[in-house]
DNA sequence: CGATAATAGTTCGACCTCGAACCATATCTG
DNA sequence: CAGATATGGTTCGAGGTCGAACTATTATCG
């Protein structure tokens, strides 16, 4: 028992809070109605995927199967997205972007780097990477 | 632009993920079923308080008083605690564990010590408190 | 005092998320 | 080749979460 170190799940999940909702209003801001963080890391997915399945997906923004259907549905339903099933393989559906898709490029990267500044304010990079890296052992450590 | 600290809000959210998932598991390994990682939240929280009022708990546990409504009527369904109105102040009602609700401590604080050897696993103490210490920081200056 | 503001809490509808059950297609294997 | 298995995906119901609108009670202040 440590009190120091055992509230490191509290804090991730504060953070992690915050940075969600500090994400909702940006999207909101940008003008992106409708659109939750979920889809937000679709699309940033799609940005250097041409094209990716239902599965794909997924496994890249950590949800299940289930959630990308609803997810997806949700994006070609306002356009951002398109979906057609695979020639060779048809359990297979890829997933891409539209024109308006692409064009939502900018405003997400915007909003990523404005969140980035939002967390680290004037930590130096040196303290930056090595938060990273303990994260980062964590993470894999499991 | 840097690649290597841009990945903090994913890593954070995974290890969310994994530890939401690993609680999940356990209370339904420990029998406390029907109860989600939010529900310990509460009680936990009760653990070191002999009575909360509603909006106390949403601050505590970082939700929305709308969403404690739900909370704590659940736990009162299932027997873990209970509700009443404060006779000074009528707008309050104070949540307090019952028996039932108090024999979860051991459970609950076993369930806490096995995420936290999870999360940890043999990081050496003073990475530890080096890392709790940079999240603190991000969280407080936000 | 009495109107107004502040605070505590609930209701309601919408949304993301999951797991379990299911369908469809492709691959493996005897 | 046929049955079994594996893989991709969807459907459905349940549950946590939020925000907005609302009720109720208390505090403030002219």
């Amino acid at each position: 028992m440590n009190f120091e170190t055992d509230i490191i799940i509290s804090l991730i999940a504060r953070i992690r809070e915050k940075a969600n909702r500090f994400i909702v209003e940006e999207l909101k801001r940008h003008n992106l109605k409708g659109l939750a963080p979920v889809h937000g890391d679709v699309l940033v997915a799609l940005f250097s995927h041409e094209e990716l399945t239902m599965k794909q997906i997924a496994d890249i923004i950590d949800r299940r199967k289930s959630t990308v259907t609803t997810l997806v549905e949700k994006l070609i339903m306002l356009g951002y997205v398109q979906k057609k099933q695979d020639a060779q393989d048809n359990r297979y559906f890829k997933v891409s972007l539209t024109s308006k898709g692409r064009k939502t490029r900018d405003k997400l990267i915007d909003i990523s780097n404005k969140l980035l500044s939002m967390v680290y304010k004037d930590m130096p990079v040196a303290k930056q990477k090595q938060l990273v890296k303990g994260l980062k052992q964590i993470n894999d450590n499991w």
